[in-house]
DNA sequence: TCTCATGATGATACATCATTACGTTTGATA
DNA sequence: TATCAAACGTAATGATGTATCATCATGAGA
């Protein structure tokens, strides 16, 4: 099967090294841009580092139990926004959700595979994607800025489970 | 310029057309499947060809001088999720707003050039990106269901206006 | 024509998602 | 340490979307 090269997490992946390396990646960016990742900041990355489904902002809200205080939504949104800023958090407005991502992949940010069952979403490489949506806007006379793909469907683990 | 194969509307088109043949597709979708094309469904409708441009369902609700009576909100979704299963009008999820779609294409429903300018949308032949998304699920071990794919930039008007 | 089942409507209330406003605190740096 | 901009805390409000339920319209069949 095709599983190998799939973008999805699988059931036992090293999740804790997708958070810690999640976190050290925004260190980065930020120290790089002269950002800081501020503690609300960083405790809403960590929340969404450790799902790989997409959670709405009030959501975090309610698992947000920091020092025993529970913020108001303008906090969750600017730390929102700021962690998009460093494009190491998307809105899949479909959902009207958040996710971290996974990787600094070629062609991220772009592509969504959002699975109708669990609700994983994987950044798959959107390089071919890229390509097909520039010939569009080409073809359409359509100065392109950016582009936003969400695919719903079942992911591999969900798929085998019902259909397949 | 490529403006020819342009899916945009352009200014000076038929615009009446527009309409009329939006409306005579939906009541022929409705005739086909023993729906009914009610006077609110009609008149969502006909405010959306109205527009090539997404409009949020509050708005129309304002635009809304149907007998001199404002309906409440949920008649307005009422009809948009009534029109949306007959495939005539799409929600555009990142700017939370509905269009009416121009014409009953292949790969249609599936990818929207939003102008940033003026907000006019076109749905232009996303088979190509169809192709693309289609391999991508494959490759990813995705069963695909939808995608939608939203586009954002300048229309062939606007990019001239601007910058070419 | 009467009756019944179904689906659409009208209206109120509520739920969810997101932003604005403003005064206070914090951190970098001159 | 004086200053300034960025980030925070908090309250209020705006924008978007649903649930509920009584009523009304329509079409099928007795």
């Amino acid at each position: 099967m095709a599983a190998e090269s799939s973008p999805f997490p699988g059931r036992r992946h090293d999740h804790d090294a997708c958070i810690s390396e999640g976190l050290a990646r925004a260190e980065e960016i930020c120290r790089v841009r002269r950002e800081r990742l501020t503690e609300n900041r960083r405790a809403v990355l960590e929340l969404l580092l450790a799902e790989h489904q997409p959670v709405g902002a009030y959501d975090i809200l309610e698992r947000f139990d920091w020092k025993g205080r529970r913020p108001a939504p303008a906090q969750i949104y600017r730390a929102l926004s700021f962690l998009e800023t460093l494009g190491i958090v998307h809105r899949i407005a479909s959902r009207n959700a958040y996710v971290a991502c996974s990787g600094p992949k070629e062609g991220h940010g772009t592509v969504f595979l959002v699975c109708a069952e669990c609700g994983t979403v994987a950044e798959p490489n959107g390089a071919g994607v890229g390509r097909s949506v520039r010939e569009l806007a080409d073809v359409s006379g359509f100065e392109l800025h950016t582009h936003t793909l969400e695919v719903t469907g079942l992911c591999p683990e969900c798929s085998q489970g019902s259909g397949a």
